[in-house]
DNA sequence: TATATGTATTATAATTCGTAATACAAACAA
DNA sequence: TTGTTTGTATTACGAATTATAATACATATA
């Protein structure tokens, strides 16, 4: 696995492992059921503490993108069924998107393109 | 102006302030060229020191969403008059949201469609 | 002349972040 | 069995961040 992390950056670095591999989950590059390295073999690959690596894991199992298993270790948390909608917590992260790019003078239109250029980076799933 | 902070959250309460104050600007209910309350008084109005405060404050303007003048304090930003599109910033927090909804299993027709909710809770810019 | 403004400085306490060194039970391979 | 690896928990340490507090300053305004 590929992890892009900038030490000089004001985020955290276990915010950052976390962020990268929810990027990866959505673009498809992990697939669910997909197993991730162990704790100890990602924080020996990108060079920091296992216990940095375990808290990004921890955050992600917590958030619903992780299954962490004894045996079969942290693999991407598969896919469900029904349709699922967007929640709260997502929608208020949205929403202040929405108002970063309305006071910064972008019209509705080209919001709702970038939303789309976004969304095409992601992978879709199969019905 | 009312701000809703939140004391429990792990958010940052400068942070707070500031989001809060984008949201007001997005939504229309700071207009362009409004005033803001005074460091001083805006701190003593929701009971947090006036340096975190001005902390909401130096950071908005750096953002560009706050003209600051010594004159006139601190006003909203006027919108500009030619077309702006997204910055690689306001980009990275997209891809990044457009990620987790995407890992998460919402299908991208459910997610353009809360794009389009939360922008419709946007004031638009009159032509 | 007073007052109010944004801003800068310094200090202090609490919390967070990252690392480090262990330790443990569970699972697996030999 | 024995040995290794797993996720996880604990404790400690230093550095950075956060919030508050008490001032101070030059500028602008009434």
């Amino acid at each position: 696995m590929i992890l892009k992390l900038d030490l000089s950056s004001d985020i955290p670095l276990y915010q950052q492992i976390r962020n990268q591999i929810v990027l990866a989950v959505g673009k498809g590059e992990l697939k669910p059921g997909e197993s991730l390295p162990t704790v100890r073999q990602l924080a020996s690959d990108i060079g920091v503490n296992s216990m940095t690596v375990n808290k990004a894991y921890a955050l992600l199992k917590s958030e619903g993108y992780l299954l962490i298993d004894r045996r079969k270790g942290a693999q991407v948390c598969p896919l469900k069924e029904e349709h699922v909608g967007p929640d709260a917590d997502f929608m208020e992260k949205l929403t202040l998107l929405a108002a970063e790019a309305t006071a910064k003078g972008l019209t509705k239109e080209v919001f709702l393109a970038a939303c789309k250029q976004a969304a095409e980076k992601m992978s879709q799933k199969e019905e």
